[in-house]
DNA sequence: AACTCAATATGACGGAGGTCATGTTTTTGG
DNA sequence: CCAAAAACATGACCTCCGTCATATTGAGTT
């Protein structure tokens, strides 16, 4: 038996909805919640397989509650619930921990799929929704190319400026002496155009060097 | 009419998977290939709305001839076929810029609705897939929280160091002296036991601060 | 009223960072 | 094989960074 917390605002959108997932006869609603704050406190004192938690609501909002609730019952299972297919949501949604995205018009059988996909592991995501986020996250660490004329040498000293190192550090590392690894600060420096270690630093990062 | 390229080296799964497509009265089969390098060059004799890509193929796989494809017609849809549930193909496949990541166990309608949403813009991705990937492509910009004994101004002068500025820079910007500004930052220092001002630029960038 | 804390300031001090000039040794490509 | 580029080294020099001690102001608390 799966045991399914409904939080959500709306009286009808929540009563429609219990009746279509008890079309299932394995999934049961054992409790509700008009607002995220009621569902932290259930979630407190029962356990449920999966939480469908309503994106906009009084008092305390779904993404609140969902990150609450994960941080105290990280097993729990979150379905998102909401109206539009907003993908500023979507991203939200899914860095709150959520398990996926379900549309209010989905009709019984997707959204029955969905659960069951949901508690067998899987994120359930619309396609359109996977459209717009998925380059979102692929270009925010779009590695950026790396200017070529580095050395390999350069290369790695950058990467160990990335890592917070004192020139002292990475002169034992690479067995130099701290005037050779200033040196070759200062001509890295001078190919990317920057001013000081901090800048090579982020240089590193943005770059996806560390 | 939707024109579909079917590029597949093994000729069951290729007649199968064709029988099952042209299911839809819409959907055609108007070209098969039997490996990369044979897509690519009906690729460019031809125009097809959809391709349909095996990753593994001799010759050239599904992964380089995606790339070469949508660099000369980015307009096309490729969807990549594939045995395996395999989240380091999927990350490839949509790198690629396929527009989804299709499994060789999927039913006819399953296929149809894929091929139909893929057209309309969606990005087809399986539930299980979907869990895999997406917290890999988020982990890279996880928001460790901040400490939060940092002041206000204390965030404002981390934000400022992880954006390279120098300290009389950032003196000029707030309208305080340089003394100030590192009085804060011994502070900062302090606070997240960090070592100089690259480290905290490091730990800006690391908490999204920037 | 007494207290705490954030924010501001000053000046002195030592050390790390970066520049420059110069030179040696290896690697590598034509 | 020879020339160019990369890698390594030294020492002098100056600047910027970060520490420390000390102090003032204003907001909020007890």
């Amino acid at each position: 038996m799966i045991r399914v917390l409904l939080a959500e605002d709306q009286a009808m959108v929540r009563q429609g909805l219990k009746m279509m997932i008890e079309t299932d006869k394995e999934i049961q609603v054992t409790a509700e919640a008009v607002n995220g704050k009621e569902a932290v406190e259930l979630c407190g004192n029962h356990t449920f397989d999966l939480v469908i938690m309503d994106i906009r609501m009084p008092v305390m909002d779904g993404l609140e509650a969902t990150r609450i609730i994960l941080s105290r019952r990280p097993e729990t299972k979150v379905l998102i619930l909401t109206t539009f297919n907003d993908d500023e949501y979507a991203l939200e949604a899914l860095k709150s921990g959520s398990r996926g995205y379900l549309l209010k018009d989905a009709d019984t059988s997707e959204l029955i799929r969905s659960i069951r996909s949901c508690l067998e592991g899987g994120l359930v995501l619309e396609d359109q929704v996977a459209a717009n986020i998925l380059p979102k996250l692929m270009n925010h660490n779009a590695p950026e190319e790396v200017d070529e004329s580095l050395t390999p040498r350069e290369l790695d000293i950058i990467c160990r400026i990335g890592e917070g190192r004192s020139n002292r550090e990475i002169s034992e590392e690479l067995a130099l002496s701290v005037g050779t690894v200033k040196n070759h600060i200062s001509i890295i420096l001078d190919k990317l155009e920057l001013r000081d270690r901090t800048q090579i630093a982020i240089y590193a990062i943005r770059h996806g060097l560390v």
